[in-house]
DNA sequence: TCTGGGGTCCTAGGACCC
DNA sequence: TCTGGGGTCCTAGGACCC
């Protein structure tokens, strides 16, 4: 079983061996914010729903029904207003501890379906499932029978689509969105006729792995369809789609799976936690209370995956004085600093980010935003095994974790640090936010 | 008047080291 | 006057994702 001593590292592509690597999935929650509001109000089935971002800005999900209204996708929810009003469409803002919780719900159905070890959490809505290999018909029977239990156990509907690589495999979800009744919400991509009658059938700017900039580059040099592309050369596609990246789409879109399964457990490298102000703000200490508290809210998520960070950076965003100006080019102005340690402590992250407002603010402006980044992560436990960490650093530690289940039990401002003000009125608007049904008590959805 | 909030990966170039 | 070849780390910026 030795390779042949000619072997040399790099001559062989091992690639174009194309071994059997069976199959991989992709579920997807049909229109999941929407689907999640209607669990609990009935009353809404088939009825047009949108669901907003924060701040009651934009439009982040729609139904069916919306989206035939012509409710744009990630459009601004005053210009679409006349259009929901006119339709009697129910706008809901955005409310992610019901989505959250609904979600590990689908999550956890999938692990208990295909295993543990099987399943790659790839979005609050969307996991990867690694399968076996299969035949067509097979493929398509399993996938319907997932796409039936998650819904029949959570309630929420799901689309799935399967394929030899992640990429056709999104591609054959994309074909089951898109065609409800005919694919039954699933749909399968394995032989070459089929691969050709999918890609086909698929723009460039719909693939997975193609954003605006790619696509209109690809539609100047006329190719159009994801067939067209996937015949192009692994050469051409590295010199024309940023490099590896551009290879791995190609190779993909062939079959042959070039992006890997990820780990269950792999954490984040940077962590950031960011908001639009509900009104302009122009005096320092809002800001500041805002820092605090973005800077606790990253922190606890910086110990949901038990590591400490090195650095800090916040940014602030000036309100914007003239309004030709393109809104997503504002005028960001962003700042870091680099700890003597790595830390997970809340009142370590939230006194240099504070110090950091005092450099960036300039007198005068109003600010529509801000935001705090924590990078340079490490794993917890590297620093707790520093002899160099006094006693009172350990004892922050654990009044973190009290803190932390404290939030997640109870209304999330209960307890909070002094910094973050307790006026509030740069916090953002809510609205129209339904109750937590899932997660808080006196928020519990009643039977009647 | 009103336009989200997270993330990832890759490349290139500069500083610095041996 | 001559001025290598490798490596690492960091940052900025571009592209993409949901």
């Amino acid at each position: 079983m030795t390779p042949p001593t000619t072997f040399k590292k790099k001559a062989i592509a091992p690639e174009t061996v194309s071994r059997k690597t069976g199959l991989k999935a992709i579920v997807d929650c049909n229109s999941f914010y929407c689907s999640c509001e209607r669990l609990f109000r009935p009353d809404l089935q088939h009825k047009p729903v949108v669901v907003l971002s924060n701040n009651d800005g934009c439009i982040v999900s729609r139904s069916d029904e919306a989206k035939l209204l012509g409710i744009a996708m990630a459009g601004p929810y005053f210009m679409a207003k006349p259009l929901i009003e006119q339709h009697g469409v129910t706008a809901f803002s955005s409310n992610y501890t019901l989505y959250g919780d609904l979600s590990w719900r689908v999550m956890e159905t999938l692990r208990m379906i295909t295993g543990k070890d099987k399943v790659e959490v790839y979005s609050v809505d969307e996991a990867f499932i690694d399968l076996p290999e299969m035949t067509e018909q097979e493929a398509a029977d399993y996938a319907l029978y997932i796409r039936k239990t998650v819904e029949t156990w959570t309630g929420i509907s799901v689309s799935v689509g399967i394929a030899p690589s992640k990429t056709l495999a999104k591609a054959a979800n994309y074909i089951a969105k898109k065609n409800k009744q005919h694919t039954q919400c699933v749909y399968v991509i394995i032989s070459e006729e089929e691969q050709y009658r999918a890609l086909s059938s698929i723009r460039v700017i719909h693939l997975w792995g193609v954003g605006r900039a790619y696509a209109d580059k690809l539609i100047n040099m006329g190719i159009t369809s994801a067939w067209e592309l996937r015949n192009m050369s692994p050469e051409w596609a590295y010199k024309q789609l940023g490099g590896v990246v551009g290879l791995r789409l190609i190779k993909e879109l062939r079959g042959i799976p070039s992006i890997a399964m990820r780990e269950p457990l792999e954490t984040k490298r940077m962590i950031a936690s960011t908001r639009m102000f509900g009104s302009p703000v122009a005096d320092i200490g809002s800001i500041k209370e805002a820092i605090a508290t973005y800077t606790s809210l990253a922190a606890q998520k910086l110990r949901r995956q038990s590591c400490a960070a090195r650095t800090v950076s916040i940014f602030i965003v000036a309100k914007e004085q003239d309004h030709s100006a393109d809104f997503s080019y504002g005028n960001i102005t962003s700042i870091h600093t680099t700890l003597p340690a790595a830390t997970a402590v809340t009142n370590e992250l939230i006194k240099p980010a504070v110090a950091l407002v005092d450099r960036l603010f300039e007198e005068g402006k109003s600010y529509k935003k801000a935001g705090v980044m924590l990078s340079g992560l490490v794993p917890d436990n590297a620093i707790q095994g520093n002899l160099f960490v006094p006693e009172a650093r350990q004892q922050g530690r654990f009044l973190m974790s009290v803190l932390d289940n404290i939030n997640f039990s109870m209304r999330n401002d209960v307890v909070k640090f002094a910094a973050s003000g307790t006026a509030r009125n740069w916090k953002m608007r809510q609205e129209l936010r339904s109750p937590r049904f899932t997660t808080r008590w006196e928020e519990m959805f009643e039977v009647k």
